[in-house]
DNA sequence: AACCTCACATACCAACTGGTATGCTTTATA
DNA sequence: TATAAAGCATACCAGTTGGTATGTGAGGTT
């Protein structure tokens, strides 16, 4: 079952910058893709080190338990990976939501039936761990603190330049956007069916242009 | 971690007439409260078995083994609790748009904070099972079509009504329905606040209004 | 009464889990 | 150059996992 190829193309892709040179960030990478995988809990420190070549005495010189490894991959792997596709390109447009319904299309062609396959690391991490650890909880929720102050300000700015409806709340709509993202993730992944995501992606779309006023 | 009360009021009671008697459905039952709490893969055998007072026996005698009783969860308990909640009360209304958006209501009023706290047990079993085994995909797929199909009939017939504005397409609102209303749950579970699940819930009701014509 | 099947209980197992104690190099420091 | 510390590798451990083999009592059948 754990066992894979990691041939599949992700939207979140590696950056050629990030220091894969050293042991600590082998071990994280490593790790994120087991999680992301089977889960955390389900995900075998043994099986990391395999992928890695390096051992156990590697893993528990640079991490105190599993626990901590998986507050690490969270707070500089996952974290890293939402603000780079999500939340940076948010920022300073001209017309804020047009951007926003930019940004959702362009993911959505980014993904590969294998992104789509395995989902949203993020969701699916808070599914599994946010019930039964704090620590995962407040971590993950962090992420999804940053995602929403991000489109409250990008509402806030279309809403002040007149482009919205009167009855918008911004902050409603940022938490509707990211759950609605997700939630289509989900569909994808359990259809496994591309098109089901791109069409849950432009119902989203749809509610965004309806928020608009038309006369402006 | 796995250790706790039953005493939450969840919004998919258990209903009078369930044969609690017979131990088969003792089983069920307590490995779905396991997997709702665990996840499948970190569901113990034996805690499921202390939680019922049977024996390893009982387990092996009516199931061939763990996959097959996480199969007989999925078909027996959720798809019937999401038939009951979320797919039933959307029959043969007069004005189904406005049912659906006091079905959303009614339900985001029965949620309490452990209900939120611990998720959706259907998408938090599809994020976690999905990628990793095809049995427990399709099985779950299944009672996300179902659910699909009865908002498709619901918008259908709203439409054909005149209730709606031109560019409705059912499917579409069907999906983007399903995937809100689960990302909503998302966001309350993370974040550990009703108020924001109730706040997704209104933002989601908002596009409901949109896509209804005003003039009718 | 003999027999058989159902419905479990008991005892046990190999495999794997996260975690630890110790040893060995290499590098930095003094 | 002596010493300390960092950065790993090796070997090992108790606990838990899903799964199995066997035993046993009740109920029905012939």
């Amino acid at each position: 079952m754990s066992d894979h190829d990691d041939s599949g193309v992700y939207w979140w892709r590696l950056l050629d910058d990030e220091p894969f040179h050293n042991t600590r960030t082998k071990i994280l990478f490593a790790a994120y893709k087991e999680i992301h995988l089977n889960g955390f809990q389900a995900a075998s420190l043994n099986n990391i080190l395999a992928h890695t070549g390096l051992t156990k005495g590697a893993l528990y010189h640079h991490f105190p338990n599993k626990t901590e490894l998986g507050y690490a991959v969270i707070e500089e792997v996952i974290a890293d990976r939402i603000y780079r596709s999500f939340i940076a390109p948010l920022n300073d447009s001209g017309r804020p939501i047009d951007s926003l319904i930019e940004l959702i299309q362009q993911s959505g062609n980014a993904f590969s039936l294998r992104d789509v396959q395995l989902g949203c690391p993020l969701s699916s991490l808070a599914q599994e761990m946010a019930p039964i650890d704090e620590g995962f909880r407040t971590r993950l929720n962090v992420i999804y603190e940053l995602w929403h102050e991000a489109i409250v300000k990008a509402v806030m700015k279309a809403q002040q330049s007149g482009q919205l409806i009167d009855q918008v709340q911004p902050e409603q709509v940022a938490v509707m956007v990211v759950a609605t993202m997700e939630g289509c993730l989900s569909a994808g992944m359990i259809s496994q069916d591309l098109s089901k995501l791109m069409f849950c992606g432009e119902g989203l779309i749809q509610y965004l242009n309806l928020i608009q006023n038309k006369n402006n």
